[in-house]
DNA sequence: CGGCATCCAGTACGATACTG
DNA sequence: CAGTATCGTACTGGATGCCG
């Protein structure tokens, strides 16, 4: 079929559309960035490399598919190495690359902000709240 | 019952825990900012005050549902103030607060950030992706 | 124009159990 | 110890249509 209706048009130029959002540089690193458990490995590693297990011990409720999948997103983004050690058992170190650390300082700024502006978020909540009764 | 099995008191300590994360202020605040749609609203009212449609085409594939509850979400947290011009038809304006525009600072940070760095991790996925045929 | 309510599909996530 | 595999679901977010 050469023609196609106006809903299959529609439907074509979301999908190139959304091709084409997904290659601009900007909106990967977006994604990535925005992925709650990214910011929580970050925030860990910031202080110095972990093994596997302190990890899931240190970021409270991540279960082990999560933090692998985390853990193998931000490795292949150069951003922590995986250094294993084959002894028995095995142990398995990850460590923020300098590139890692770059943004895992970032990232501790928003942390700060966050916690330096909370009473003010929070106020602004209440009050919010109050007013939408 | 009194009594609960082991999969109902791991159900009760999972929903305690949750709760206890919750009330955490860094949480919270991560919640907000790990959302996708947050931080381009916030880069895009960066430049000035705009309207909703403006935003809506700026802010490109956002649904007008997820940019309403974006936006909400914003005003409530004191990021962003909505003004009602009551014309014919009616003009809503957001821009940001002093507030927000210190948040949106930090995120063009992160912008740059990846802008900055995109080529490395770019580079760095290749590899990964080279060495795992 | 600037929403809000409803419905629905995709998937991302957690729980669980098993392996080298 | 450090994962992988499988399954079920709850929630996200898009599409649509109606209102002030």
């Amino acid at each position: 079929m050469a023609t196609m209706t106006a809903a299959q048009k529609r439907e074509q130029a979301r999908t190139d559309y959304d091709a084409f959002l997904r290659a601009c540089p900007t909106n990967q690193l977006l994604d990535r960035l925005s992925d709650k458990w990214v910011s929580l490995v970050l925030a860990a590693l910031s202080t110095g490399p972990m093994r596997y297990s302190d990890l899931s011990r240190k970021i409270a409720g991540v279960s082990p598919k999560m933090l692998t999948q985390t853990l193998r997103a931000l490795e292949r983004d150069g951003l922590v190495t995986r250094t294993v050690t084959p002894s028995v058992p095995v142990r398995v170190d990850y460590e923020l690359t300098e590139l890692g650390g770059s943004l895992a300082q970032l990232m501790t700024a928003v942390k700060t902000w966050a916690e330096t502006h909370f009473d003010e978020v929070h106020a602004a909540r209440e009050q919010y709240d109050a007013e939408n009764a």
